[in-house]
DNA sequence: TTGTAAGCGTTATCAG
DNA sequence: CTGATAACGCTTACAA
C-alpha cells in the first residue's frame, strides 16, 4: 500500500523520484535546472512534481547546497515614512536579484539590535541590511565592528545605511546619503533668501549620526557664509511631530527671535507648521519653514513644504546591490547618494522687519 | 592540530561538543534548555559557545526539529501608509510570539501573488498572511481555496486581511474590518449633517472587495434614510493621490452638482482636497470631504480630515494572534474588526443653496 | 544521461 | 543526567 499523507505532511524528492520512476538524484538536477537531463526524464519529473504539489524544502535545500537567498532588514521601525521607502528599495532589490527578504524591527533599541543580528546569523542571511541612525558611542561601534567580523566569518554581510563607515579595515558595506550636503545646501538657500536667524529644530541624542550630519551642514552653511550661528535649541527630542509642535511652541513661548526654521525632518517640520498656525504665524511670509527627506506629506501640508530630497529606496536598492555584488576583494565598501533642495512654498524671503 | 576555521565557515554543534567535552546531543539541550542538564555541563558548554562564538544554523534545526518559527506576510506594496501600519502589527506580533518575519510584495500582480505562496510553501512559513483587497474574481477565489488546502497540508495556515472568507470548509483565518459599517456611519453622519448630494469618489475594480464594502455601506445608508443614491461616477481609479485630484477636477468640470465627497481612501481624500482648493472652494464651508482609513496624513491636511477609524496594526497583529493559536478543530475562523467615524474639521453642512 | 552514497547541522529516540 | 544513532530532505562528488 501507497504511503498515506498525513496532515502536515509534505511529499519529498523522493516521493517524486519514486513516481517518476527516476533517482531522487535526477529530481534534484530537473528542479535546479542546473544539470543535463533528458528531455522526456525531465517531462516525467514534472508532471510527477505537478501531480504531487511538490514544492521543494529551502531549509533542506538551504543545509544540502549552502545558500539560503535571504536578505535580512533591520529598521528601527516600519512605518516612518523614510524607514518605510528604504525597506521597499531593500524589498525590491532583494527579489529583483532572486532573494526573499527578512524584516525585524529594533523600535531604537540596541540590546534588541544585537539580539537581531545573532538570529539573522542563525538564519544565515546573506547580507544583513541595517538601517537608521545608529549611535556614535564608542562602545556601540566597536561592537558593530565585532559584529561585522562576526557575520562576516559566516559568510554573510553588514550593511550600514545611513551611518558612517566603521573603517576600510572593517568587513562593512556602507550606504550613506549625503546628509551634510544636503543640509549645506538648504541653509544656503535659506541663507541667500535673506534669513540671518535661523533654528535648527531637532537634536536628537547626540551622536546621531543623521542628524549630527544635518547640523553639520547647517552650522557648515553659516561659517561659509561668514554669519554667526544664532544660539540654538538642541534639546534632545523624538523626531515626530509631537516634538516638533512642542518644540516650536516652545521656542515661540520663549521669546526667541527668529525668521525661520529648519526641521530636521518633514515630519518635525509638520508638527511646527501646527504650532506656527496656531500662533498666527503665516508661513512663509512671518516665518521660512523647511524641512528634510521629501516625504509624501511634504506635498500633503498646506503650504507645501520646501525641503531636502532624499532618495530613500535608492538606498535601499543600493544597500542591496552592493551586498550581494561585491567584489572579492573590497573589504570596506562606501558609497555616499546624493541629496538636493526641492523648492515649494514653504521658505520665501524674511520678512522686512521682526 | 585543530580545525583551522575558513571564511564562511561556521563552528558547529560538533564543535562546541568537542570543545566543552560533551556529546553533540547534550550541546543540543543545553541550547534548547527543554531537557535536563547538570548545571556543570550547561556552564561548559556555554562557556564552549562563547569562545567560539557559536550560532547555530537556523536550517538544520528547522530541518532536524520540524517549525521553522517563521510567519509571512504578503501585501501589496510596503508603503502605501495602511499597509505599512498592518505590517507593523504583523511584524510586532510575530516578533512577541518569537517569531521571524519574511516579507514579499506583490504590486497587485496576481501571478505573483501565487508565485509567492509557493515560495512560501517552500520556506514552511507557519503563517501565510495576505494583505490586501484581492479580486472577487471567480477563477481567482477558487485558486485561493486550492492555495488553503496546499497551505494547510503543508501544516502552514493561510490568512486574509481584509477580505470576503472563501467559505467554512476552507481551512483559513480571516480577519476583515467592517468596510461597510464604517462607510454606512460615515454616510449617515453627511446625511445628518444635511447632505443629500453625495459623490462616492473611487470605485477600483469591481470586484474588489473592500472598495465593494465601503460602496455598499454608502448605498445601505442612503437606503435607510430613504434618499436616493445621486448617480456615482464609478470608474475604476487608482487608489492615489493623483486619481482623487483628477477625478476631482474631472468632476468640478462636467459641472456635476453635490455637497459633499466621500473619498474612497484618505490618500484619495488629499487629492481630491487640491482640487477643491484650485477651484476655489472651501472645505467644508462649500463643500465637505471624508475620507477612510484614518492614516496619518489626516492629520496632516488642512482642514484636518474627517474619516473612518481603522485600526490596522489591530489587524496585523490580530491576522498573526489567530493563525498562531487557533484551535486544532477551528478549520475556518473569521474575525471582523470595528472601524468608528472621527471627526474633524472637514466636514459640515452644506452650503444653504448651492 | 543517470544512479549511488556520503554528507550538510540539528534534533529525537532509545539506551545506559 | 548523558550519549550513540538514526532520521530530516536535499545536494554533490563519484561512478557507471
Amino acid at each position: 500500500m501507497a504511503r498515506q499523507p498525513g496532515p502536515g505532511d509534505r511529499p519529498t524528492v523522493k516521493d517524486v523520484a519514486l513516481a517518476a520512476n527516476v533517482s531522487p538524484t535526477t529530481v534534484s538536477r530537473v528542479l535546479a535546472g542546473n544539470y543535463p537531463v533528458s528531455t522526456a526524464t525531465r517531462a516525467r519529473v514534472m508532471k510527477a512534481v505537478r501531480e504531487l504539489d511538490f514544492v521543494i524544502n529551502a531549509q533542506a535545500r538551504a543545509l544540502g547546497g549552502g545558500n539560503t537567498k535571504t536578505v535580512a532588514f533591520i529598521v528601527h521601525d516600519l512605518v516612518g515614512p523614510s524607514h518605510a521607502y528604504v525597506g521597499q528599495g531593500v524589498e525590491r532589490q532583494a527579489t529583483a536579484e532572486g532573494r526573499l527578504c527578512l524584516v525585524c524591527t529594533t523600535h531604537g533599541d540596541p540590546q534588541r539590535e544585537r539580539e537581531l543580528i545573532d538570529v539573522m546569523r542563525e538564519q544565515q542571511a546573506e547580507a544583513v541590511v541595517m538601517v537608521g541612525g545608529g549611535s556614535n558611542d564608542e562602545a556601540y561601534v566597536e561592537q558593530m565592528i565585532q559584529t561585522a567580523r562576526a557575520l562576516d566569518k559566516s559568510g554573510s554581510r553588514l550593511v550600514l545605511c545611513g551611518r558612517p563607515p566603521l573603517g576600510s579595515d572593517v568587513p562593512a558595506t556602507v550606504v550613506e546619503y549625503d546628509n551634510e550636503g544636503g543640509a549645506f545646501a538648504m541653509t544656503s538657500y535659506l541663507i541667500s533668501l535673506g534669513h540671518r536667524d535661523i533654528v535648527f529644530l531637532g537634536a536628537g541624542e547626540p551622536g546621531y549620526t543623521t542628524i549630527d550630519g544635518r547640523f553639520r551642514g547647517f552650522v557648515r552653511a553659516h561659517e561659509s557664509h561668514h554669519i554667526p550661528v544664532a544660539p540654538q535649541r538642541r534639546a534632545t527630542i523624538p523626531f515626530d511631530r509631537e516634538s516638533g509642535y512642542l518644540a516650536t511652541r516652545d521656542l515661540l513661548a520663549g521669546g526667541r527671535t527668529f525668521t525661520a526654521i529648519f526641521a530636521v525632518t518633514d515630519v518635525v517640520a509638520s508638527g511646527a507648521l501646527v504650532a506656527l498656525r496656531e500662533a498666527g504665524l503665516r508661513v512663509p511670509e512671518d516665518v521660512s519653514l523647511v524641512g528634510y527627506d521629501d516625504i509624501p506629506l511634504a506635498l500633503d501640508v498646506t503650504p507645501t513644504l520646501t525641503t531636502v530630497h532624499v532618495d530613500h529606496e535608492e538606498l535601499g536598492r543600493t544597500a542591496v546591490r552592493l551586498a550581494l555584488h561585491r567584489e572579492q576583494h573590497a573589504l570596506s565598501q562606501h558609497t555616499v547618494i546624493g541629496t538636493h533642495v526641492v523648492i515649494r512654498d514653504s521658505a520665501g524671503p524674511p520678512p522686512r522687519a521682526v
